[in-house]
DNA sequence: GTCTATACTACGATAGAC
DNA sequence: GTCTATCGTAGTATAGAC
């Protein structure tokens, strides 16, 4: 048996511990403030060993920062390009799925966003929203639904409502379970305000 | 003729123009990844001139955080404590000057938000926005006016259709001057929503 | 694969001349 | 007040034993 390969019910694999670790420290303080030291302790393991598996601490942040990447597009994607959910459907849809999402990871949004406004230039390549956005149903439909009101307004106002609690929870929610309380709530409370919206004007 | 101290329509004293410089790199990188060299070369001065007039890196960062949370809270206090003005008035005015504001300084509330994410001990003192809210006339207007809603929640989306935009700014609007347009077109929008917000169940 | 010990660099801060 | 030069340290990364 020459490598560790498993994490079934299993122990963690070092690299696993280590990627775990990482995923904390980094998500909780930032890529800059964050020492590599830091993450080996957390991880339980030597800091020469964290060097071993990712060749620097860049490495090792880019490998999470694709998969924090990666969860928050893999929620919006298949609902908005998704031509057989009516529009109320795909609304419903995006503030449960997303604020799921972002119980199980209170963080994501901030330290992503803040991440990238730290060094825009390493994410100009990955990340085309507007592409995305251009040719979705989504679109389609909000335009369909009401020709009077500006998709890409009425879509940012949708992720407002449903990403900003949790980028400013630290500021306004200090209690975790009332937090918790109000962000299942939540979930079809921004489906309801979303559709008034639309029959604006 | 003792000491500096001006900054009429004459130049920028030194203080001045290394505050100003701490103030641009500072919240573009975040304090972390910001070095006091690039804050020093920025102002056009030198590293020891820095460490002459704010003894450490720390200082200056507070004294620019400081700054810039007084900026924010000083647009809602006046607003959302005015018993004069009625519930409208008051969306009204609080999207219009946050718009305004944050067009101003568009980098604001990320960094805001990400550095109390990142020391969020920092700021246990200096911030009680829930305090702040509970006894504003704000949230008696809005139980007055729809006893359905949770006021928290409508303020929370209120905020979010606000301010998110500025907040994911380098990930959904790259252009600039598309983005201006919008924020302004936004103003009078946010307004409209958040009324119709309130007429909903 | 995992450790200890250490090299190398970058950063914040200070000393001291002008 | 402003500069140049430098100290001390903390952080990333590597060498080499086990």
């Amino acid at each position: 048996m020459a490598k560790q390969k498993r994490s079934k019910a299993e122990d963690p694999t070092t690299e696993e511990k280590i990627i775990e670790a990482a995923c904390k420290v980094f998500t909780q303080k930032g890529y800059a403030a964050t020492r590599t030291r830091d993450i080996a302790e957390e991880a339980g393991i030597n800091l020469a060993l964290l060097n071993y598996y990712f060749r620097s601490k860049e490495k090792l942040f880019q490998m999470i920062m694709a998969e924090k990447l990666q969860q928050l597009f893999s929620v919006i994607f298949p609902i908005i390009n998704n031509s057989q959910l009516t529009l109320d459907k795909k609304i419903e849809a995006l503030a449960e799925n997303y604020i799921d999402l972002l119980i199980g990871n209170p963080e994501l949004p901030l330290f992503v966003l803040s991440e990238i406004q730290a060094n825009p230039e390493g994410f100009k390549d990955k990340i085309q929203v507007q592409k995305i956005l251009k040719d979705s149903s989504l679109i389609l439909q909000i335009r369909e639904r009401n020709p009077d009101i500006e998709p890409v307004q009425f879509i940012v106002s949708l992720l407002g409502m449903t990403i900003f609690p949790f980028v400013a929870k630290q500021v306004l929610f200090p209690n975790e379970k009332i937090f918790r309380a109000l962000m299942e709530d939540r979930k079809k409370l921004i489906a309801a305000w979303a559709k008034a919206m639309l029959k604006t004007k």
